[in-house]
DNA sequence: TATTGTTATACTCTATAACTATA
DNA sequence: TATAGTTATAGAGTATAACAATA
């Protein structure tokens, strides 16, 4: 058994490629949705919202994995904006339901496009077929991993 | 033209699974490593290192994208332990060429092993056919990218 | 007493910029 | 004067835990 040689170009592994090609879109991202005067945070939390909405601070830290007290300054610079409106539930008045506004739901729409856009330029190098199996790819292995759909595992870092 | 219902459960695009994945295989190397007592800063710090040994601190900064000041503490951390040293250019007493001890090169074999079973662990749901496309896609998309290979792009917040 | 949301505190991490030594 | 590395300072961001309102 002879000793490895140094391993210079050590190929990288798939998991280290989808590290850093995660990394890399999610700049990228953050760089797009900068134009509409959002962070990565501010539009995840308007995503989860959007996706259900109704659902109290503590349900939304639960989801999205932080503490709750971190939701509070962000649902505020959100609900500043007018973007999102916390409703007292009238039955038990300690919880504040979010709801996204008339303002709040059209900045979802304007954030789907980024999104699309997004998506293409990060995908331009493949075509269409190639598009939709690196997708069901990853939707498989999402699936497998135990991901929530449509959350960002890292939000607690964004 | 009807305006668009509320999109519940709007399928997320393939970058957004990407981010999203790419972050969950960030976390699980974390904790695989930590067994190694190993940050992942550090962890891309070796590796660089044994990509391409004797370069200085600048250099690998700039190849690393973080500020030289950061990189100090970092080596610092892994000098201490015997994994790396410093070793000052005779012809020019500023520079510090970083090399791998034996110590470190033994550990990156180790952290090599543990790449090996972080992938195997995060692709386990495809069969090597499946598995193969999937990292021939995600390296034809990294390339066109821009990505520098070996590299993690988000080393700043790490 | 328990729970929701909020605020206060302390801590970690980082970048910027000043500083030292070498050139 | 310019550059490599280091150190100091200050700022951003976070989690933990205390707090107020409601149940």
């Amino acid at each position: 058994m002879v000793a490895s040689a140094p391993r210079l170009e050590d190929p990288p592994g798939a998991a280290f490629l989808l590290a850093a090609l995660g990394a890399h879109a999610a700049a990228r991202f953050t760089e797009r949705i900068a134009a509409l005067d959002l962070t990565p945070a501010q539009t995840g939390l308007l995503r989860a919202i959007a996706a259900d909405p109704g659902q109290s601070q503590q349900t939304m830290a639960q989801l999205l994995g932080t503490p709750p007290s971190r939701l509070v300054g962000l649902v505020d610079s959100v609900a500043d904006r007018g973007l999102v409106e916390r409703r007292r539930n009238p039955g038990d008045r300690r919880l504040h339901a979010l709801y996204l506004t008339e303002d709040g739901e059209a900045l979802m729409e304007r954030i789907s496009t980024v999104g699309r856009e997004h998506d293409e330029a990060i995908l331009r190098s493949l075509d269409a077929g190639d598009q939709a199996r690196l997708r069901a790819l990853l939707l498989r292995v999402a699936e497998d991993q135990g991901l929530t759909p449509g959350v960002h595992p890292g939000f607690r870092h964004l």
